[in-house]
DNA sequence: CGCCCACATGCAAACGTATTGCAAGAAGAT
DNA sequence: ATCTTCTTGCAATACGTTTGCATGTGGGCG
């Protein structure tokens, strides 16, 4: 009978003390606003999104420096040379294979599971300089955006 | 019998005057350094490396800005919230936007000219979110860092 | 060939985001 | 309850981007 408000503020607590982060007021706010938010996030519209908690700035930039470096959210860019931080789903745990896709517009991540990549080397061209690729990214504009 | 030197600047004079941009030093040099140099380049790794004609950093990067709106150079950008430019081929009329590859150990960016990539959607996935593609991205290790 | 004007340069400064130093404060293990 | 370590708050710095303005210059035109 725990309201969903307290549950939540449970599971955030675990995965914060999981990730072996200290469970925050910061924290807490920050993981609870992502997950009211679709798509990537600034640090500046996080700082204004919590303006009236009244955090300091740089407290919620380490924040989402930390949290990526618990795993807990994802530094993607966009192109428009501003770091944005996005929620990661915990459920997923190998992403690596499929790409990503980006809009230059609207900024939204889609992950192109369905969509193979070939890459076909001219000789002595990929082989001489690439060892592994890791990820793969394309960029353009979604359907939406058109 | 003209020298190879003059007979590029005549080519680089024409370049400019037909994109509408007067011909001056700065950006003859920019032009020339470019011409030299493979793979994208920042605005500070330009100024630096023609630190010794002295031009103003400004006016390196307004050059920059006007190369890139008369279609001479394209702006990338490679995920680490610096902008790029490289030399736009002037040949290949059908944007062959060949993909770029960043080695997230040393960050050097490697241009891939040779290497086709070739998408195959399954059906109803990429068609359904992606309009259209206009930077493709390749991150991983490259061979010196491996 | 020289004049003239729009465009380009140089210099300085503003701007926004990213990043860090340090002392005070809080979380959580014991 | 205490103590250690991590975190916060505040300030200041670093860095790339961008602009204002006065001066200088390319190149078209007479």
């Amino acid at each position: 009978m725990a309201p969903s408000k307290s549950t939540s503020l449970d599971a955030l607590r675990d995965l914060l003390r999981g990730a072996g982060l200290r469970c925050t007021g910061p924290r807490v706010a920050v993981l609870q606003h992502f997950q009211t938010r679709r798509g990537p996030l600034s640090h500046g519209e996080l700082v204004e999104a919590l303006a009236d908690r009244e955090f300091d700035a740089a407290t919620l930039y380490r924040n989402l420096i930390d949290l990526e470096g618990a795993g807990l959210v994802n530094r993607v860019n966009v192109g428009d040379n501003v770091w944005r931080f996005e929620l990661r789903d915990q459920d997923t745990e190998t992403q690596s294979e499929h790409p990503h896709f980006v809009c230059v517009e609207c900024g939204e991540i889609t992950c192109l599971d369905q969509v193979r990549v070939k890459l076909t080397p001219a000789p002595g061209s990929l082989k001489s300089v690439v060892n592994r690729v890791s990820e793969i990214l394309l960029k353009g504009q979604c359907m939406r955006c058109a």
